[in-house]
RNA sequence: GGCCCCAUCGUCUAGUGGUUAGGACAUCACUCUUUCAAGGUGGAGACACGGGUUCGAGUCCCGUUGGGGCCA
């Protein structure tokens, strides 16, 4: 019988939840998922100076908006510092690990001028076989000192589940600290520790850790401790095909929610960066990837974010929604943009099911709703600058007077009706019908283009329909009568 | 400087020795429409390069180039 499958994702604190820690969650989730495993949230905080309550709410909300919520956990290092310490201390007495009393700065000058040199630089193991004289001439100087992890002098390899096997040549690992002289232990040695503690049996992790897993894996060995199965994702690059930082404020998970995108459609679109299905499906329910979802089918090369596919995709989820959805998900949009109280949502529910109805094949993201469909709810809208061209001269405003007057007599209101209106006054005064159209369209929604003209008309209503043309109308005889 | 990873249309990808190199986004044209979108149809667009291996390489091996990453 295979042991239970279990991942972990590890994020640190920054106060940043980009794309691309979001991907790394999102696979390890699914992996957990499709085999029935476990998903464990562990918080790598022991670089206290950078780490706050908030930062790790940004990644907890990061989660929770995709949907994907974690089994055990969160499990914070900096509660677990003892646990690290009495790895250390074993590695320590096992003879596997050594006290260094260099000094950081020293070394850290040491390593820039050799680079400067165009010189590889490592530690040279000088505090390996100190003196017992100088070790105690040091301690008694009280000099700090972290722990050196003793890099055993042979090759490392491993069967990467996505890069296949691995090699790492001893020379090439220098003698990490572990330790650190404030007592804190370093990424390498806690990562060991807690994958161990918490039974990981996969690490599925982005591919800048790679170069750390000859150390961990040589870390797990001197500890005697079984070793997980490693699978390195592909990084998501941002569009200067560079690794995403905070530098790409824009790749920031929460931003896309700010502006319109659907979790499932953020979720779909980041499965498919790096892995896909073997077939041509690309629009899939979340349920649907789950059971697809196999590590094997990954991409190892990196991947550069596509917003606008991520837009269509986007788009195809707001479409695929039912109106009574769209309105709950549009809702507080419409509360942001001022298009309507919030208080007055309920007592409309009715009117903006039928906006949503008439605007979600137009809608990218939720945001658009102010682009789109501004003046269904309010009379303060731009106007299309090259409608006005087009459409804003003595010609039309004839035409549209007269119809005005037709207009303003209709008994009926409803969309049948004002078609009927239009296309009869067309007929009466020998006019193609796009001829009244267009710049009725214009006046009364600032628009060159949109749903169709007469269903926006009747959720307009016909009172501020009048308005806007005779606002217009008004406006155009100011300006030409003087 | 050392080490590591990667390499199919602009972008995301399918391809696992024999394919007219397939799909999606974006793009262009046509179509539909009162218009804009969406849709439909069609077009343009890729195996980085050089050596091998093989009857036959996008597919396997080596090198070069390019891109990316890591080095408390």
């Amino acid at each position: 019988m295979k042991s239970e499958i279990r991942v972990r994702i590890a994020p640190s604190p920054t106060g940043f939840f980009h794309v691309g820690s979001a991907r790394t969650a999102l696979y390890n989730w699914l992996f957990a998922r499709h085999n029935k495993g476990k998903f464990i949230l562990r918080v790598e905080d022991t670089d206290l100076a950078r780490s706050s309550e908030g930062m790790i709410q940004v990644i907890l909300d990061g989660l929770k908006w995709l949907g994907i919520d974690w089994d055990e956990g969160p499990f914070y290092q900096s509660k677990r510092i003892d646990l690290y310490q009495k790895y250390v201390q074993k590695l320590l007495n096992d003879g596997r690990a050594y006290y260094c009393y260099c000094n950081p700065e020293d070394l850290a000058r040491e390593k820039k001028a050799a680079y400067e040199r165009k010189q590889d630089w490592r530690y040279d193991r000088r505090c390996l076989n100190i003196s017992p004289q100088e070790r105690a001439k040091r301690e008694r100087l009280k000099t700090p000192k972290v722990v050196r992890f003793l890099v055993p002098d042979t090759p490392v390899s491993y069967h990467d589940l996505i890069h296949k096997e691995i090699v790492r040549e001893a020379k090439d690992v220098e003698d990490l600290v572990i330790l650190r002289s404030n007592g804190i232990p370093t990424y390498n040695l806690a990562c060991v520790v807690d994958d161990f503690e918490m039974g990981i049996s996969h690490v599925i992790r982005a591919v800048d850790h790679i170069t750390n897993t000859p150390k961990q894996l040589l870390l797990f060995r001197a500890l005697e401790l079984p070793v997980p199965e490693y699978a390195h994702l592909p990084l998501i690059l941002g569009e200067d095909k560079s690794k995403l930082s905070k530098r790409h404020g824009a790749l920031s998970l929460m931003t896309y929610k700010e502006q319109g995108y659907l979790p499932e459609a953020m979720l779909n679109y980041l499965s498919l960066l790096g892995w896909s299905p073997g077939d041509d499906r690309e629009v899939m329910s979340t349920r649907e990837i789950m059971e697809t979802f196999d590590l094997s089918r990954i991409n190892p090369s990196n991947a550069v974010f596509d917003e606008q596919k991520l837009e269509w995709m986007n788009g195809q989820y707001i479409y695929a929604m039912s109106d009574e959805e769209l309105l709950e998900q549009l809702s507080p949009f419409l509360v942001t943009f001022g298009l309507i109280h919030e208080t007055d949502i309920a007592a409309k529910k009715d009117w903006i099911l039928k906006v949503c109805g008439l605007v979600k094949l137009r809608l990218k993201t939720l945001a658009d709703v102010n682009e789109v469909a501004r003046y269904l709810f309010v009379d303060d809208f731009e106007y299309d600058k090259e409608g006005l061209q087009k459409h804003f001269n003595a010609d039309t405003i004839k035409v549209l007077q007269e119809f005005l007057s037709k207009f303003e007599d209709t008994e009926e209101y409803n969309a049948q009706s004002i078609e009927n209106c239009v296309r009869t006054y067309a007929e009466a005064k020998r006019l193609k019908a796009r001829v009244i159209i267009h710049p009725l369209r214009l006046f009364v929604t600032g628009k060159q283009g949109g749903p169709g003209l007469f269903e926006i008309m009747e959720l307009v209503g016909k009172d501020k329909c009048v308005k806007r043309i005779r606002r217009k109308i008004n406006e155009f005889k100011e300006q030409h009568e003087r």
